[in-house]
DNA sequence: CGGTCGCTTGAATTGCTTCAAAACTTGTGG
DNA sequence: CCACAAGTTTTGAAGCAATTCAAGCGACCG
């Protein structure tokens, strides 16, 4: 383990306390889990499709794309990971990874082993449910992803998109009021909406010019959110969030 | 309960069975679960966006469309079930549906009451496993539709369609060879890939007359099925088969 | 200070949509 | 058993959203 790691600085178990009480028996259970912490420089893969692991890992800070390539080398990525989620948790269940997960920003990532996992869910339902959970609300996501890209049209997926992520960043206390980090760069975004890079390029232009967003770097500021939400078609039932007001 | 049903019809539990080994206790759990088996014709919404509901349905037979629709009132189809499938089970963990689900033929389903199913899966541990299973499959078809919708042309992603529809039809024992049934209507497959109906008509004349397909009615017979795998960039390492030479 | 990467702009091209109408299929009631 | 209605498939033509190719600009980094 990480010499300067605290098991309060794990945000995925700042993210199940925020959905149901823990007991003092599970939180113990979960500070004890053994993690093996470690920090990834940007645009390294984490795993691979086609890989078999043996153990998952949670985000502890930074920022993932989970993406998959076509046969003719076009990437779609089909999810982003921020901090407390485990975008392969999957593998828990399902033996071949059928997706890759690369850093978009340095990352501090901790490893279960499944091992553990299985302990852990087995002895503590109640987690083994809110993992289950999470997964579901995963699948959820790619969900309003394959609807994002199949009947929206390339304006409307971005603005979806800049929605659900300051969303999900407010969630984990990532965001400040209407304002947040965002390390994707467009071409990046064009592999998440489906088009190229050019057009991603004309559409954020639009949303500056309409007042939607002020996007400048790595950082995100939604002026106006309820015009935002409309113009992306967002509504953020999708994502489940417990506390309703985040997702205001 | 309908009176000319019997556990054996269930096609769930034979597809657990496929699964791993069920123990006499589990098989016994399985069969003794309330089942109330309905008919539903063709067409209809068996659940809705929006609805909390307090039980899941599964599919015994017939087809089904998992969908939503967007704010301009454009449907995008975000799954097929097909028998022994369980549309809903996210509901089991997410109070409030985000999809719809209709049937495509007419469907006798099985509502199990979310009750029932957390006795059976807190008595029966591998049961839960198996249901958990099932939900991170179908999470890892949404991943593949974002693939196929974000980043294949329709003449691809229509072919890929018919091999994923056809491998998972196997795999339950509802294809003879290389030919399955194939309710959908041309405008339901647009719903799915993200297309309009006219241009998927072209699209299937032009498998047709690549020799690909062969399509009339409900029937669909795939005369070279290498050849209709390689048109459509199909792998079905993502539909996780146990019995790999389902997905030959 | 030169090289790489990300952002921006313009112009030509294209895959797909939309609109419109005809041909075919299926189910229903007289 | 035929006739009609309703839904589905097919075809043609015009239009457009987004792509591709190409080049210039700016910022950061070794």
């Amino acid at each position: 383990m990480h010499a300067s790691f605290h098991p309060q600085d794990n945000a995925l178990i700042r993210k199940l306390e925020s959905v149901f009480a823990l007991t003092d028996d599970e939180r113990q259970a979960l500070d004890d889990l053994p993690l093996q912490v470690m920090d990834i420089k940007a645009d390294q893969d984490i795993v691979r499709e086609g890989d078999r692991p043996s153990r998952s890992f949670t985000i502890l800070s930074g920022f993932t794309s989970t993406y998959k390539v076509t046969g003719d080398g076009r990437r779609q990525i089909v999810a982003f990971g921020i901090a407390g989620d485990i975008p392969d948790l999957q593998s828990l269940h399902l033996k071949v990874l059928d997706i890759s997960v690369a850093t978009l920003t340095p990352c501090r990532v901790g490893f279960i082993n499944h091992e553990d996992l299985w302990r852990l869910c087995m002895r503590h339902p109640r987690i083994a449910a809110a993992f289950w959970r999470e997964t579901l609300i995963e699948g959820a996501i790619f969900r309003e992803w394959v609807v994002n890209v199949g009947r929206r049209d390339a304006y409307t997926r971005m603005a979806h998109i800049f929605c659900e992520l300051l969303v999900r960043l407010k969630a984990v206390g990532l965001a400040e009021g209407y304002a947040c980090n965002l390390p994707m760069t467009q071409s990046e975004f064009a592999d998440a909406i489906g088009t190229s890079t050019v057009h991603v390029n004309r559409v954020i232009q639009e949303l500056r010019a309409n007042g939607l967003i002020e996007l400048s770097g790595d950082r995100l500021n939604v002026p106006d959110w309820e015009k935002l939400k409309h113009a992306g078609d967002f509504d953020p039932t999708y994502l489940h969030l417990e506390n309703a007001q985040a997702a205001a």
